[in-house]
DNA sequence: TATTGTTATACTCTATAACTATA
DNA sequence: TATAGTTATAGAGTATAACAATA
């Protein structure tokens, strides 16, 4: 019997659905960027925060210290603007990690409103460790994937959201 | 998400990242397929969202819907293990779509502990309106794509996932 | 007046334990 | 014993309103 992908009802289809170990259709979701696109994330992220997990680092933290390695002195504000954190959201995540010494917040020299946020010795040394971690648990989550392909996605991706 | 990049100038200072928006290096979390993927997610489930609202429905319910649609008689649980979604928060969302009249719970022909879950007939209008809308959705979030692309791109995250 | 950072709070999403009725 | 569905609940994640200090 050919393998069929109608969308009509019948009580016998019903009765096969309804048994176990069946093929499920889902032509129409995997024909959709959104969702393939949530899928991979679910499939990464899983493999990345259980590497994180090693340095008690969330994905979100790693995302903030990353940022700040390589701009350093970023106030709140632009973390937030950068990363699609509402600010309120943001004050427990700095305030954790400035209790774990990992940051420092210093007042910026020119906005007494704002505050500079930077890494501190032992944050740049665990941020330093985060980032080969991360790259490597990436390399291992899109194993499937050759350099090349990989390089492909990645630009796919940033044409789809840049801009934004 | 708002943008990024403020075409402000001003003087120099001794640290230029204190200096508000200047440009923000994103080289190595933009390296990552998690974090772009993330950032391409953010903005396409967006726009579909607004575009659902219209029909009062969320995306995890055109989802299951859809599911339904094309694979009628499915249990929740077999929903549950296709969209990675824990039996208990399912619970809620089945009761909401039967209580709106789009689906029924018809008890297994033959395993007396599961429950088919069936589209009614405004159920299926309503799915295959949705179904129209999110796609048209889709090709407008990602219309920076062309058709190849987008079909590069599906190919490029299915790989990454799929085996799971 | 507008903006930065903050508090308080609420709403959503996700996760876990335990129960029931069937298998 | 194991599984499908359910209840109750806890924990993240994300959202808005409002305030103080500063621009």
């Amino acid at each position: 019997m050919p393998s069929l992908r109608t969308h009509k009802t019948s009580t016998a289809e019903a009765d096969a659905n309804a048994d176990a170990a069946l093929k499920i259709d889902t032509t129409f979701l995997r024909s959709l960027v959104g969702y393939n696109a949530r899928r991979a994330v679910l499939h990464i992220i899983g493999i990345v925060m259980q590497r994180l997990a090693e340095l008690e680092l969330k994905v979100v933290e790693l995302s903030v210290l990353s940022l700040l390695a390589h701009n350093t002195g970023m106030t709140s504000r632009h973390v937030c603007v950068e990363l699609s954190i509402m600010p309120p959201n943001l004050v427990a995540l700095v305030a954790a990690l400035e209790r774990r010494g990992l940051i420092e917040r210093r007042p910026h020299p020119s906005d007494g409103r704002a505050m500079g946020l930077y890494l501190t010795e032992a944050g740049k040394v665990l941020t330093a460790e985060a980032e080969i971690i991360i790259a490597q648990a990436e390399i291992d989550a899109t194993a499937r994937l050759t350099p090349v392909e990989r390089k492909a996605l990645i630009a796919l991706l940033q044409k789809v959201y840049d801009g934004d």
